[in-house]
DNA sequence: CGAATCTAGATGCGTGTGCAACTAATGTCT
DNA sequence: AGACATTAGTTGCACACGCATCTAGATTCG
């Protein structure tokens, strides 16, 4: 009976701290710079990937977002011309998603609060 | 620099984690008894409450819910029947949400999906 | 080669969410 | 008591999400 009360506190403390920051976060984001958490988080994975493979799966991956939510996140960014979508040539099925110029500026920003609410909100490790 | 990225480190891994187990309550849960993981909480906490406070309040303070969202969820498990929703003789305004036989059956099996993803997909803290 | 199968991504649909506005009841202050 | 402010909870609205489905392009195999 021991080790099922220590998940359900586990999962309790991960339930709010997770809350805690996201809220705090999708705020944050949203008030300064017109980003939501996932487009972000998009815009976040695409500066550590530089290499050229076939970017929406690669990003469904490293991401926590269904295949359908992301598509609809990259259509949102690519309208607010953060980034570009552009059709593999080897693979015709296959969509390649790029920073652009503006996208890389916003991100930068963007990065500035994401680090300020990480601050203040993710209680550090011990 | 070096805290900025232990930062991140952090909340990458409390998001995978955090979405890791969601995700799979999620899907059990419903897939088992019919309920969303919202409900699941709120019969939870439902369950280690016993005073009689105004319970709308107090449910929102312990959940990580909107009190908007809370509201819904609240009329979801009434016409399930899972949940009696009377309001408070004292102050008019307050609602008292109490558990029904059903609801305290139902909450006593999906305990055991939930601990069960849990203990699956729960990493133990070292 | 041509048909069947599979894969990458987009889209229709239903649903849960947060925000803001609303209703109803209580509290306050003169 | 009457006007104003505050509080508890609900509801209108827009939107992001997941699931299932669909389309288009690749692959496999007779």
């Amino acid at each position: 009976m021991e080790p099922e009360a220590a998940l359900i506190d586990q999962w309790r403390s991960l339930l709010a701290c997770y809350n805690e920051v996201a809220c705090h976060l999708e705020r944050a984001l949203q008030e300064s710079h017109g980003l939501s958490l996932s487009e972000f988080e998009t815009l976040d994975r695409l500066t550590t990937q530089n290499c050229d493979k076939r970017r929406m799966q690669d990003l469904a991956e490293a991401m926590y977002l269904s295949q359908s939510a992301l598509s609809r996140t990259v259509t949102r960014l690519v309208n607010a011309d953060l980034i570009d979508r552009t059709h593999c040539v080897q693979d015709r099925r296959g969509v390649f998603v790029q920073l652009t110029d503006l996208g890389r500026t916003r991100h930068t920003e963007a990065k500035a609060t994401h680090l300020a609410v990480l601050a203040q909100h993710l209680t550090p490790t011990p």
